[in-house]
DNA sequence: GAGACTGATGTCAGTGACTGACGTAACACT
DNA sequence: AGTGTTACGTCAGTCACTGACATCAGTCTC
C-alpha cells in the first residue's frame, strides 16, 4: 500500500499544470450556467480545463459529482461539531449548534453558493445527488449523536430533523427575501419546528 | 387534441396482449433482484416481458423509474387524506394522521414491498430517485397543508418532519426487527420526534 | 363497407455518459 | 542509472436514452 518513507511532499509536482480539480470544477460550474446541465458534454468540460473526457473521469466519478466536490469536507466539520459540542446540549441543540457553526463557510461564499444552487435547481439530475448528499450527511449527524449516547431512533430522528431545517433556512436565505444571515436563519426556523412539534 | 366524441371505452382493446407495464415491472424487479440493477440492461427488462428497448422507454422516463410506479398514487392518497383530515388537528397531527392511513397500503403488500425495498437498498441510483420522489411528496405536503391555512415555513418544517418519521417508521418495519404494525410504528416515530424537540 | 384515424408497438440510426486497457513522460527514490 | 509512481493521453467498447419513421389491429366517419 503505501511506501515505508515517510517523507512527504506539500508542494504538488509534476509535468502537468497544478489545479487541474479547481479548473475542472470552475470549467463546469460556467458551462452549466450557460448552456446548462444537459446540454453541455463531458468533453467540452474537459476541453475548457484543458484536460481530456478522460481525465475528468479520473477526478470525478461522474458529470454532476464536480458540483459536489465539497460536500465530504462540510460533512466533515459538522460531525465534528456535533461531537465537540457541549456535553450538557440536547440532541436537537447539538445539531442546531454544529449548523449555525457551520453557517459561515457559506455565507463566505454566497454568490459561488447561490451561482451552484441556481444550476441544482434547474436540472432534477442534480437534485437527486443533492438530496443523497443530505441523507448520507444525516446518517452521519445520527451517527455523532449515536457516539454522544443519544439512542435510536432519536439520533435519526434529530438528525433528520436537523438538515430539514437546514434545507429550510438555507432556501430562504439564498432565496434572498430573507435579508438575514444564514445562522440566525436556521436558528428561527429550528424554533419554528419545535413549536411545531410542541404546540398542542 | 380529443375527438368531441364522448364515448370512451373501459376495456383495454388492441392487438397487442394487454398488462404490458405489469409485465414490465415484474421483469425488472426479477431482473434487478437477480443480476442486481446495474448489471440488467433495459434491453433484458423488454426482451423478458415480451416487448423491446425502445417500448420500455414509451412506458418508463428511465431505467429507475420502472420501481417507482405506484409513487404518484401514494402522493395522491396522501394529499388527499390531509385535506381530508380534522380541520382542528394541528399541521404535523394531520401529517401523522395521513401517513398512518396510508400505512395500509404498504401493509397489504409487505412481501413485494420488502422486496424492492432490498434492491433499492443496494443501489445508490435508486436511493437517490426514492429520495427525489420524497421530496416531492413532502413539497406536495407541505402545498396541502398550505390550503388548510398552515403559513409558510411551519408548513415546509411539518411536511419535512412527517416525512422524516415516515422514513425512520418505515425502516424499522421493513427491517424486521420491529414487529409491530407499520402504522404504530409511525406514530410512535412522531411522538419520539415530539419528546426530542419539546423537550428541555 | 371503404377510407381515414388512433394508439401501441417495432426498427434503426445516432449521441453521449462511462469504463477498461494500455501507453507516455516527468518526477522522486534508491 | 535504474526503478517506481503519478497524472495524464489514446482508443475501443458497452449501454442508457432519443428522434424519426414504419406497421397494423381496431375504431370512427360517412
Amino acid at each position: 500500500m503505501m511506501s515505508t518513507t515517510a517523507i512527504r511532499y506539500d508542494r504538488v509536482m509534476g509535468r502537468w499544470p497544478d489545479g487541474a480539480t479547481e479548473r475542472l470544477e470552475r470549467a463546469a460550474l460556467e458551462l452549466y450556467q450557460s448552456r446548462g446541465f444537459e446540454s453541455t458534454t463531458v468533453a467540452e468540460i474537459a476541453e475548457r480545463a484543458g484536460l481530456t473526457e478522460r481525465t475528468f473521469y479520473r477526478h470525478y466519478a461522474d458529470k454532476r459529482e464536480v458540483l459536489f466536490a465539497g460536500a465530504a469536507q462540510l460533512q466533515d466539520l459538522l460531525v465534528r461539531l456535533v461531537a465537540e459540542a457541549e456535553p450538557s446540549l440536547a440532541p436537537i441543540e447539538a445539531i442546531t449548534a454544529a449548523l449555525t457553526g457551520a453557517a459561515a463557510i457559506f455565507e463566505e461564499r454566497r454568490s459561488l453558493v447561490s451561482q451552484r444552487q441556481k444550476v441544482i435547481a434547474a436540472n432534477p439530475e442534480l437534485q437527486e445527488r443533492e438530496l443523497i448528499k443530505l441523507a448520507k450527511l444525516a446518517a452521519a449527524l445520527a451517527e455523532a449523536l449515536g457516539q454522544r449516547g443519544v439512542p435510536e431512533p432519536a439520533a435519526t430522528l434529530a438528525a433528520e430533523a436537523g438538515v430539514a431545517v437546514f434545507r429550510v433556512a438555507f432556501d430562504r436565505w439564498i432565496g434572498g427575501g430573507d435579508q438575514r444571515s444564514l445562522a440566525v436563519t436556521i436558528t428561527d426556523s429550528a424554533s419554528h419546528l419545535r413549536e411545531l412539534t410542541s404546540a398542542r
